[in-house]
DNA sequence: GCACTTTATGCAAACGTTCACAAAATTACT
DNA sequence: AGTAATTTTGTGAACGTTTGCATAAAGTGC
């Protein structure tokens, strides 16, 4: 790019007939230059069409205003949802998004860490970090501002942000027993997440906590993706006592959970009560629509951010970990158990006799 | 982070008894080194740990090796698959993805598209640009290396890489016509785009194409998205001569489609053939798996990044457009239209008559 | 073994900023 | 009016690289 004449803070201090510090003072807000001043300088900027050369800056200055992101894939509304978040908070504090996605590779983790620890990001934000053990330390003895989203992990010390997931379950569960499901299915996450297991660490102290029986036939491990959803559900509306409700670790995975229900000829609450986690923007668009535990994900997105950006600003300041609140959201797919029977449409579907065999 | 201790090339060279010239050298391969150096200075970094400064080789070089990607959002799996694509080749050239989501507005694209092109970015993808004609000018002005995805756009001469989306809607429907089906639903997309405006063409033309009436009644304006799929389709349905095929132009409105059947105790594809666009991964995991035609979403991205590189090593190399091939996926969402008398569970849905009456 | 090319290395100047420090101009205070 | 305090401006040195030019060392051909 060295044939387009891009104006430097050199030209536009000739321009205003100023010195280059002058410009660079009103630039960056700082040290004192008198009014008249910094008009003729904002007039020369933009006469030239002046915009600041971050690598410039950076350089000199030790501020990036960019801010890496490091996820393991992009296409989930989950992940779309928190960046929305991070954006958001990122665009008025005029920061830059360097984003990775390791596609699950842990090695990538590792090595892109390195790098963006060289200069390149004032800060790192890491989304649901596989195996943050490795580069933890790395970025803790450089003093890098570092935030974890959705990994409040084991014993070590680092600023992170997560949701109620423990709470949530347990808030979910104790409503489909007020509604009178005695037989409630669970369908996990992926079990190495915390967040997965928090879930249904939730789920089994709300059962014991309103005195039913935990039953480990009614759980079923899933992976957070509709596929593993359908068939564990498959499996479960095949018991010899099925569950009247089913509630997975995700709306994803809760989604093919109601695909399973169909296919078995039941219908979605009357016959089966089935509840979700996450609030993913579909939840609210499929038929009907889902009664899920809301996971505030672009919350955690600004609030991540925020805590970033505070250690930029003061890297002394001791980590902290938040958790925020998850929310039940009441929609149609949730019913009482005895309200079957109230339905007209009783004749439609199959019943429990002659379900398995239909599959 | 000045009190990290990260080491500088200054640093490799006094460790390898060598000037920093030299480890410049061995750095970028340029240059003549003698081979038992060479050795010597590698043996120095990894000593040291050190890792090249990616500003100061920016500033200093030209190239960032950082690429800039403006999208409107990042939470669907459409962009997620681009993106991968665009990961992938990415990261075999060594280069890293700066990330600026819009959230459809206009004026950002613009802003962010000045400030890319000032030293952060060696280059820029756009993908499905809004209104690209406001800064398109800028770029080529510059000289700024910039591929357009997915936006084969009216007379501009920019390089770009879309799906044959005219070619493909043809097929599809050519598909259905063979399978019998004469009253074909259509749903379009956001019709301010010009890939839904060529999806609905290719369907009207293969229409014509055999002698078929195109019958406006059967294509509904949708926007891509689950809940207009939804509602289209159930006007669809609910029409005196209801269509016995719904093509929507994507997946994610096509399931809205699929929810619609069954809200009308219609089976798919029995009562109702279902046809979709882009062939995104949840597309074959809904059931019954959807029948679609195959964007080559991850491969688009592969090429426009592939491009754009070539681009930025030749700058003068002139702007080419190219347009990936789409493919029918067969699935088990659509079947021949006389197939429905020769399944066994015809009673369990309602037939034609009832079907206004339950909704 | 001498001039002559080739290979290997080093020095200094950029790149466009920020920032500490010094100097100049202005204001305030006695 | 003279001095101190304050505000405004300028100078020069970073920041960590790349790159053109100069130089030193090593081969090459006769």
């Amino acid at each position: 790019m060295k044939n387009s004449n891009h104006a430097t803070i050199v030209d536009v201090a000739r321009e205003a007939g100023v010195s280059y510090t002058t410009v660079s003072r009103v630039l960056n807000n700082k040290g004192s230059v008198k009014a008249e001043t910094r008009e003729r300088v904002l007039m020369a900027m933009t006469r030239l069409g002046y915009v600041v050369d971050q690598r410039a800056r950076s350089l000199a200055g030790g501020r990036s205003q960019v801010i890496g992101l490091l996820v393991h894939d992009v296409g989930t509304s989950y992940i779309g949802e928190i960046i929305r978040g991070i954006d958001a908070e990122l665009a008025s504090a005029q920061y830059d998004l360097l984003l990775y996605t390791t596609h699950r590779r842990k090695i990538k983790e590792t090595t892109h860490v390195v790098t963006l620890t060289r200069g390149m990001a004032d800060g790192l934000l890491l989304v649901l970090p596989r195996d943050p053990g490795a580069y933890l330390e790395t970025l803790r003895q450089h003093r890098f501002p570092h935030v974890l989203i959705d990994h409040r992990g084991g014993d070590d010390e680092a600023p992170a942000v997560a949701a109620a997931n423990r709470q949530g379950a347990y808030k979910a569960t104790e409503y489909l027993v007020e509604l009178g499901h005695r037989r409630i299915g669970f369908i996990t996450g992926a079990m190495d997440q915390i967040c997965a297991q928090d879930r249904l660490a939730g789920y089994k102290t709300a059962l014991t906590d309103h005195g039913i029986a935990f039953d480990p036939e009614l759980v079923r491990e899933g992976d957070f993706f509709q596929p593993l959803g359908y068939t564990e559900a498959s499996t479960l509306l095949e018991l010899a006592q099925p569950p009247t409700a089913i509630f997975a670790s995700n709306d994803v995975s809760a989604f093919g959970v109601m695909e399973a229900v169909r296919e078995h000829r039941l219908r979605i609450p009357d016959d089966v009560s089935i509840l979700g986690f996450d609030d993913i923007p579909q939840a609210a668009h499929v038929h009907p629509p889902l009664t899920t535990v809301r996971q505030p994900l672009e919350e955690m997105g600004r609030t991540a951010t925020r805590m970033l950006l505070e250690h930029i600003k003061d890297p002394l300041r001791s980590p902290e970990r938040v958790e925020l609140p998850t929310e039940l959201v009441l929609r149609q797919s949730c019913c009482r158990k005895e309200s079957r029977t109230t339905l007209i449409e009783n004749t439609v579907h199959a019943g429990p006799i002659e379900r398995k065999q239909q599959f």
